[in-house]
RNA sequence: GGUGGUAUAGCCAAGUGGUAAGGCAGAGGUCUGCAAAACCUUUAUCAUCGGUUCAAAUCCGAUUACCACCUCCA
């Protein structure tokens, strides 16, 4: 029975669908102003996680998730670069996919920009205005946060003890506008000069937090399953999503809310942030780490914590997954040498290596204690690839299952390739081979040094020599 | 000021009342001509103080440190 921590209630429910068998999910994604950081790779990971967990389980995920592509910060952005606002979200979302891709995260099955969604958007705050939620003031537009009683449920903050100003980033002439400080933007007068679209109350563009409710409403339906998200975004932006959605929509707008934990960085293990800038952009780190090691290093702390990112962190999830790839080779070695047919046993074996990880994953998505089930079924595959006697089908299933398993990590596991296809190393195998037989353990040595050199790692095994390539 | 989170071995990290999973690194061993790979053995009383209980890392209270959110951020 899968069960989720629901950030609303606070507490870990057994997750139900609206409709059984279909879960419809909304990630909220990135402001495409710049590279994407490992802080928002995590939350595409922890999401992407969850996404195909929820696939292994056999649910159908419609998955829809933003490009937030004007804001301030975009406006800016593209200001200081002396390119257009779409030509600076072209450049980055492109980013974002190629980004994305490397550490492979599934393509949403709708990824919808805040720009392609203006009609709907004006058309969803003309509403709340009619509504009494929201009020028109010199070409912007707030909604009334009071009016909405469950206004703070999400973020458990009493509307009176909000702090005004504390972020320090609403100007003062914003606050003096609003009828309450607390009430939010839902459409922004446009400054001369700045990138706009008509609307009743004249040139501007959208608020930060509306194109989720417009989003996810019209690619999803008024009440989805799982809404996700870093923690930062808990408030004010999905209270918000809340109040627009529900007092337009009248019903409950999101059943599960999940929220991701910070990547943290340095002594203090501050958030990675951009405002921080204390941040690595994947761009950056993957050209210099493996990108499956990026990924496989997220899925070593469950989703909710916090994780910290460190040089010694990202080798440690290097060990581990290499000892996992070797082990999945060890099986395939043994392909050449194995029997016809399949071990009675196996079947239930894997049927309980299967059951275990199982157990583990649908408690909220326990990444790290999945991972130790699949260390005990590497220890298992070890030991059965040095048994005398393999059977085929049995080297598969094991293959097949750790290979499952670590998918819905990220993981692709590479299929050893037994073909040299070079003869000059294959006769110095032959020769080191012979002369080992002959106990001239010199020059056998001395061919294993000058293979190595060349990248190329032998070792012996009761079946032979078997090499293989040094992977940097 | 309000709200939330974190604190477990050298490092990473599970564990939410029944006497500390797992991985990395380290040590010893098996196998090997030597290696490599693999396997086996081995390493902690859980930030501090107090309380509840037959029993607490787990519950309650206080304290400390660090992090985060309070209309920019994943």
């Amino acid at each position: 029975m899968l069960t989720l921590y629901n950030t609303l209630t606070r507490k870990q429910e057994e997750f139900k669908p609206v409709t059984p068998g279909v879960v419809n999910m909304y990630v909220c994604g990135p402001t495409v102003y710049n590279y994407i950081h490992i802080g928002n790779a995590r939350s595409a990971i922890a999401f992407d996680t969850v996404r195909r967990y929820l696939e292994f389980k056999g649910y159908k995920v419609n998955y829809v998730s933003n490009f937030t592509d004007v804001d301030d910060k975009m406006i800016k952005a593209a200001h200081e670069q002396g390119i257009t606002v779409p030509e600076l979200a072209d450049k980055y979302i492109k980013a974002f996919e190629e980004d994305t891709k490397a550490i492979n995260i599934k393509s949403a099955t709708a990824h919808p920009r805040a720009t392609e969604n203006i009609p709907e958007i004006i058309e969803f705050i003309r509403d709340l205005i009619e509504k009494g939620y929201a009020y028109a003031v010199d070409g912007d537009v707030y909604y009334r946060a009071r009016k909405f009683k469950d206004y703070g449920e999400l973020s458990g903050q009493s509307i009176n003890d909000l702090e005004v100003g504390a972020s320090e980033h609403v100007s003062a002439d914003e606050v003096n506008k609003k009828e309450d400080p607390i009430d939010f933007a839902l459409w922004k007068a446009a400054k001369p000069g700045e990138i706009s679209w008509d609307s009743p109350w004249g040139k501007g563009r959208p608020g930060w937090h509306i194109e989720c409710s417009v989003m996810s409403t019209k690619y999803l339906g008024k009440t989805i399953d799982i809404h996700g998200g870093g923690q930062d975004l808990e408030f004010p932006h999905h209270e918000n999503e809340i109040a627009q959605s529900e007092a337009e929509n009248g019903q409950t707008f999101v059943n599960y809310w999940m929220h991701n934990g910070f990547v943290t960085i340095g002594r203090d293990n501050e958030k990675m942030s951009k405002s921080l800038h204390n941040f690595i952009t994947v761009h950056d780190i993957i050209k210099k780490v493996d990108p499956q090691v990026l990924r496989f290093f997220m899925a070593t702390t469950q989703y909710r914590r916090p994780i910290q990112y460190s040089e010694d962190n990202l080798i440690d999830a290097k060990n581990n997954l290499e000892h996992i790839q070797t082990a999945y080779d060890n099986l395939t070695y043994r392909e050449k040498d194995a029997e016809d047919g399949v071990d009675a046993d196996i079947e239930s074996k894997l049927a309980e290596f299967r059951l275990d990880f199982t157990t583990a994953m649908d408690d909220d998505i326990n990444t790290q204690n999945g991972i130790a089930v699949v260390y005990r079924l590497v220890k298992f595959a070890n030991i059965y690839a040095q048994q005398d006697q393999v059977k085929l089908d049995s080297l598969k299933a094991i293959k097949d299952l750790i290979q499952e398993l670590v998918s819905i990590f990220g993981v692709e596991l590479s299929e050893s390739n037994n073909e040299l296809n070079d003869e000059h190393i294959e006769q110095l195998i032959m020769e080191r081979d012979e002369a080992r037989k002959n106990k001239n353990f010199a020059r056998s040595d001395e061919i294993r040094d000058l293979l190595k050199n060349q990248g190329i790692i032998l070792e012996d095994t009761p079946q032979g020599t078997r090499f293989k390539r040094t992977s940097n």
